[in-house]
DNA sequence: CGAGATAGCTCAAACGTTTTCGCAAACTAT
DNA sequence: ATAGTTTGCGAAAACGTTTGAGCTATCTCG
């Protein structure tokens, strides 16, 4: 059906060998000027394409670039998904995409990616993922790039300063009078290690003798829903035994909770004060914007991008980079 | 490097064609028990996994669907992609994602999607773009199932009932005794057919005799930050010069409008009542719920799949298929 | 016991490229 | 004129799989 380089060499009298190399056109492939001519109006009016799939095998690489980012409904990982998507463009590959639903990322990987041969791979995962439970053996010669979370497995990762953020909104608050802080986020409390934010705020706390409290969301979700009944609970409880500030983990959180306790009648930042984490565009379209911690994804991509890259040509070799992105405050009127 | 289906034939003894018929196993194909056990433990303990390129080339099929969506940032259109995939899955495809920023997609296909033999096309696109405008020549071949939009091209297509929405969303507010319409969309006006639901509104207040208003929205963007500065708009002006009533083309630029109006200190729905469209998570979590059109995305991807399906396994026979999917009206507390 | 059927397996072509090597012709220098 | 060099192009292998045809034992039945 579709017409291949043979319909091109044979329309235009030359071998496939010829074709191929004037398609490609390296430099050191000597082809006249009249034949290069030929094949290439010849190729454009046969409307060839050349195919992926046969060029993969023979190349041993795909130009294809997977990407596994959890819980996209979460506009902070579509942003993510987004910016590498262009970053890859940039760089002449292509995305693979391979999402998860739930936020501890049981990829759909085993099944949408195995096989499928990638030359890079980027994956948001927990410093207890590797790319192996899911890929198999196909992942042991796979460059990877681990996004999100500090390691020590001697892979290249990069991740937001989560900490230093923690401390910069938990300071903030305590600047601005706030004494009883709460932190949400999706998790159970305790459990340790998984959000360097949440131990920086208790850190934070601790030095400033301030009481916190770690309050979990609704089911231990992190969707707009979840916040949003989060925070009516909060709500619901006696002004005394409410915090008078909350750290939410990220923005979807914060914005649930926003309307929570809006929808129960409590003012912000007036009754509670409200942080958020990372800066998308829904939490500042607020009627009022939320105050975050701005977390810059271009650049986490790019620099993401940066470091695949030199994984793909560098063939491999040096030793593991380790790249950390430093937040900063963004002040908007919820606290 | 990766182990092939030659290393599992060495191993356990038999030939290349012995293995990809156990591992394939069809009925039809004649190993002894013995021989299948073997092969299979052998593969298992390798690790082996088959070259999907290689597979795609013999078999001329990749078990791949090309799934084309513009403006994920819009949650709808992420949900239909997320819906999609999870059918596709179902179907045992996997899904090659290309998406679009703008709303009028001009889609990234031409580079993304050119050469990669997906088996199918899940499009959304308007009633004058097809796919051959993407593909080029190579969509001659490819199967594709048009999403959002009826077309008389002959060709498959799905779409929602925007028609009947307009008129359900209009006549509810008609009813509820609003009597100056506002109908904002990211379009310029007058723009013919850009939106049935637009003129079902259109029409309906005429039947009515209600006044009724086209406003864009600001640089002509669906995003909750235009929504959110057409709302500021909008309130600026005089309460006489105001509609009473806003109906907005999607929920995103609902939930930005809502939260314009509030910053400006307007009430909903007291001041101005607001209609969406679509009833995303998003409108849902307000502190008021979004009163809106609600389209059913998950039966939309299922019968999408499905005529998808009709055509491969089909092998294109048949006259196209055409399906309209109704919408209903989710009340929530903003008209 | 012999002819035919069948079970179990292998051979080899094919898919559409890229790329190395080699060969002939055309130059260039002596 | 001859030797050497360069230019332009083609032949063929390779990538990893599927698949239909073919081959050899073994089995079945008269």
């Amino acid at each position: 059906m579709s017409v291949s380089i043979r319909d091109v060499a044979a329309q235009a009298g030359v071998s496939l060998a010829t074709v191929s190399k004037v398609l490609n056109d390296r430099t050191g492939t000597r082809i006249s000027a009249i034949t290069r001519q030929r094949v290439h109006t010849v190729a454009t009016e046969l409307g060839y394409s050349p195919n992926r799939l046969a060029q993969g095998m023979v190349q041993k690489r795909t130009q294809t670039l997977g990407v596994m980012v959890s819980g996209l409904q979460n506009p902070f990982f579509l942003s993510v998904l987004e910016e590498l998507e262009r970053q890859a463009m940039l760089a002449g590959y292509q995305v693979f995409l391979d999402a998860a639903p739930s936020i501890d990322g049981t990829y759909a990987a085993h099944i949408k990616l195995r096989g499928w041969p990638v030359d890079g791979v980027l994956m948001w995962a927990a410093a207890n993922q590797d790319l192996a439970q899911f890929l198999g053996p196909q992942a042991r010669n796979t460059p990877v790039v681990y996004l999100g979370y500090p390691r020590d497995d001697g892979s290249d990762w990069i991740a937001f300063d989560l900490e230093q953020g923690g401390r910069l909104a938990t300071t903030y608050l305590i600047e601005r009078g706030y004494r009883r802080i709460g932190y949400v986020y999706p998790w159970s409390w305790p459990r340790p290690d998984v959000s360097a934010s949440h131990a920086a705020c208790l850190q934070t706390c601790l030095e400033n003798g301030i009481s916190v409290e770690t309050i979990s969301t609704v089911r231990h979700e992190e969707t707009r829903r979840a916040g949003l009944e989060t925070g009516l609970e909060i709500a619901a409880r006696p002004a005394a035994a409410r915090p008078d500030a909350l750290f939410c983990h990220n923005d979807v959180i914060a914005v649930g909770v926003y309307h929570g306790l809006r929808r129960a009648g409590l003012r912000i930042p007036e009754d509670v004060a409200l942080v958020g984490f990372d800066g998308n565009e829904e939490g500042q379209c607020l009627d009022v914007p939320l105050t975050t911690v701005h977390t810059p994804v271009d650049v986490f991509c790019e620099q993401a991008m940066c470091l695949l890259m030199q994984r793909l040509t560098g063939s491999g070799e040096g030793k593991p980079q380790q790249i950390i992105v430093p937040t900063r405050l963004l002040q908007g009127g919820t606290a």
